[in-house]
DNA sequence: AACCAATGCGTTATGAAATAACATAACCCG
DNA sequence: CGGGTTATGTTATTTCATAACGCATTGGTT
């Protein structure tokens, strides 16, 4: 990345075993609960983004499709991200071009993220819009999204080099 | 876009004549401040931007590069765009894959604006960003920059439709 | 069960956005 | 005017994303 510290990428450490299970369960249910269907393309792709370490790009994904090491064909997966998209359990980094699943709990948020130049990891955090929202407001905007991306140095890259 | 009304692409009307000129000047006198150079293809795209009534992609620049209507090599576009946002002479809207010219007076690195979703206008305005910048720094981030996207209906898309 | 509309998937192909790499030219400064 | 630095021209390639079509599955309705 931009800064290149010597760091090797990591401090998002992707789930496996129980723990993934675990976050598949939570969102198959939430499907059900609005009779969407988590159906195998979208489930593994949702495995895929969070087993990873850090954020994927679309073509990462397609290659890490298969469980054989069959690569998928690119409109399975965008459409797989399309859908976990909108279903709030991914979210897109524009500024990257990379995905991310989401780890905040609640079901409405906004998605903002805090990017490490340095080791490229993307963390997601819940920030106040308030005061943006009211500019928008007072400027007769009608807001439906808002996307806040903060680039810089995570705590591990900015202490050592 | 994704709402669609039926306004025509407007809101945001592009610099012509003396205005046009007045603007590039301006950019000229505060390269020749920093000894920075705004050579001739930096320039035609400056005025491309400025010219346009709203975000434009790098290849609307590179075909209407040429007075004669011959289009630019990529490259030469995109180095353009790289010298004009490091200025602070345009900001590139991540959500749109576009580029606008930058309409604020400072020479801050946060870039906000307010997307449009029915006619496409971006308005670049100026939030707030302390409360955000409060909350990467309690989390040990040294933020760099913030990009903040807003979507939703402009104050004439959302009033008539 | 038979139907059918809606949704999702597989596949091929193509379109759109951005950059790598290398050669040449212009500029600045001593 | 020499030499480093910065900028441009050019070719080719890589990366990112979607269009378009037909088939399969689902879930509701009679």
């Amino acid at each position: 990345m931009g800064v290149d510290c010597h760091h090797t990428e990591s401090a998002q450490p992707g789930l496996e075993g129980a723990a993934l299970a675990s976050a598949v369960a939570a969102a198959e249910s939430k499907c059900e609960r609005t009779r969407e269907r988590l159906t195998p393309p979208r489930r593994r792709v949702l495995e895929r983004l969070l087993e990873a370490d850090g954020p994927m790009k679309a073509y990462d994904l397609i290659a890490a499709y298969g469980q054989d090491g069959e690569p998928a064909k690119p409109p399975t997966v965008y459409r797989a991200l399309e859908f976990l998209e909108r279903l709030g359990f991914a979210h897109r980094i524009e500024s990257l071009n990379a995905y991310v699943p989401c780890r905040m709990e609640g079901t409405s948020h906004r998605a903002a993220f805090l990017i490490c130049e340095c080791c490229g990891t993307a963390e997601e955090f819940e920030p106040d819009f308030a005061p943006q929202f009211a500019a928008a407001e007072a400027a007769g905007y009608a807001v439906r999204t808002v996307t806040l991306e903060a680039r810089g140095l995570c705590p591990a890259c900015k202490g050592g080099a």
